[in-house]
DNA sequence: TTCATAGTTCCATATTTATAGAAATATCAT
DNA sequence: ATGATATTTCTATAAATATGGAACTATGAA
């Protein structure tokens, strides 16, 4: 994934409107769900909400389809999964040993806060 | 993880210098790297970088702590795994199953393309 | 102390992004 | 055609965010 592309997705997934359409879109699964119920869910009026479904298009990170009138948005996966794998990408260096407990996929899960490092020589730090 | 964490933790991550920055401590790990260091290595003057710091900082994205007079900040694993843990919570209504392929942390991986939806009758349908 | 180093905060300016009314477009039913 | 529905584009305005110079604070060394 290009930096360009994972910056697109994040900016337009950081705004509460947004983060409200993408999510319940992720949860509707592929088949999707028209602007109208969208808009009608969300309290959102026409063209806000039109820029915002623009905006998440634009950004790939949903898909649109006309379907009569109505014209149904889904959530496009593929892009979220290489937006989280962009994220975690080579984690600690390649080193997920130091990433703490089920550091499962490259790190994304869980990985130890930084406090307990002193890798050799224990350096009392303040913060 | 709260909305409006998420959002703040998007928001952080969806500019560019912030990004880089973000990234380079993720492969840095635990240890991170002092602020001089990153500004350095992203050639960032000091009151823009230490302007991105904190806004990653008050996002909870980064933490910081004093060694001499260095300021040495490090990648927050675990705001990042909650991030993309709220990003697939629930995804496909938790019928995973309509996520296609290798759908292993719920949904995160890789969920199938919404074309071939057409759950029963199959209608035929423009872009 | 004084100096040099490492970072930060303050501030003005520039840029980007969000909001929603009004008008326009597209589709379908009659 | 005409009207109703679904959604978009245009537009102006408002709000949020980014940039970097100048000045400030904290730490350690001479």
């Amino acid at each position: 994934m290009k930096k360009s592309s994972a910056i697109a997705a994040l900016g337009a997934l950081a705004q509460e409107t947004r983060l409200d359409i993408f999510r319940l879109l992720v949860q509707k699964g592929p088949q999707g769900m028209a602007a109208g119920e969208i808009g009608e869910r969300l309290g959102q009026p026409p063209p806000t909400l039109s820029f915002h479904l623009n905006q998440l298009r634009f950004a790939g990170m949903v898909t649109s389809r006309r379907v009569s009138r109505s014209i149904i948005y889904s959530a496009n996966f593929k892009a979220m999964s290489d937006l989280l794998a962009y994220l975690t990408e080579n984690c600690c260096g390649g080193r997920a040993e130091l990433c703490a407990p089920r550091a499962s996929a490259g790190c994304s899960s869980e990985c130890a806060p930084p406090a307990p490092v002193q890798s050799r020589k224990s350096r009392r730090i303040s913060v």
